[in-house]
DNA sequence: TCACTGACAAGGG
DNA sequence: ACCCTTGCCAGTG
């Protein structure tokens, strides 16, 4: 697993639509390639890459398990609240609602 | 090589 | 709805 997984982990994040959140596992699932776990190492290497929205990935109840990774704590909250997002207490409010899967993708 | 640690997930109780 | 176990797999010491 080298750079061209975490390519592939970036490249899906960024399709991810404003206003919108995946999940670590939906992530795992699309690229039927590595594990949830696997999907979070990638984004931790995608601090630098300011094109990957990486806050629009959250774990499978909607909580904001990341967010301690970026600048400071608080900057995946208010990300997310700028596309309209609301959370509280950590978690996506509405989670299945505002839930993407990439499998979208293949629908059209 | 072994053991442990995670931006995780699913299923059972 | 919460807690626990199991599976997952690259990094790290």
């Amino acid at each position: 697993m080298g750079a061209a997984y975490i390519e592939q982990v970036h490249d899906v994040t960024r399709l991810v639509p404003p206003g919108r959140v995946t999940t670590y596992g939906a992530i795992a699932d699309f690229l039927t390639l590595g594990s949830a776990r696997m999907v979070g190492w990638a984004l931790f290497n995608s601090l630098t890459a300011d094109d990957v929205p990486a806050h629009r990935v959250v774990n499978r109840k909607g909580e904001l398990s990341g967010r301690k990774y970026f600048r400071t704590p608080d900057v995946m909250q208010s990300r997310l609240e700028a596309e309209g997002v609301v959370v509280i207490d950590d978690r996506v409010v509405d989670f299945e609602r505002v839930f993407w899967s990439p499998t979208e993708l293949l629908d059209q």
